[in-house]
DNA sequence: GCCAACGTTGGC
DNA sequence: GCCAACGTTGGC
């Protein structure tokens, strides 16, 4: 099982949002590298769930649903959807300062590459992120 | 609101 | 294929 993040907006879609549906397809990737993370994401993967510009804190978790398929929005065959179904949130909301202050951390790709939106957690990171969020 | 990082576009 | 101009993301 690999193990990812994915960043929303939360005034554009939130974690509440998606726990309301359950299941949901995560749309508008419109990055190659994002889109390729996606492909390469397998049923039963898991993955944070980020929320950028407001309150920039990881504040659930994620499980691949269904594989990526193409998007009907996207005007080319290059960009797909990913369907996650929501597991549970994080105790305690992770911010992206106390990512920050985490030496441990300090190579992980949502700082490392701040624009990238769906990108690769290792194992370590996971699991260090989790414990932080009270699981 | 500003700006750094970085992806995309288009002229050459 | 290079690169300047421009647009977008997202932190601060």
């Amino acid at each position: 099982m690999k193990t990812w993040l994915v960043k929303s907006e939360p005034n554009v879609w939130s974690w509440d949002m998606h726990r309301e549906k359950g299941t949901a397809p995560w749309t508008d990737v419109r990055n190659y590298q994002a889109a390729n993370n996606m492909k390469a994401m397998k049923k039963g993967d898991r993955a944070f769930f980020y929320h950028s510009n407001i309150g920039r804190e990881v504040v659930g978790i994620l499980e691949v649903a269904k594989e990526a398929y193409p998007d009907p929005a996207a005007p080319s065959h290059h960009f797909v959807l990913v369907d996650f179904k929501t597991v549970k949130p994080l105790k305690k909301f992770v911010t992206l300062a106390q990512i920050k202050e985490t030496k441990a951390l300090a190579d992980i790709a949502l700082i490392r590459q701040s624009r990238l939106s769906v990108m690769p957690i290792t194992a370590k990171e996971w699991d260090i992120i989790c414990k932080m969020g009270g699981l």
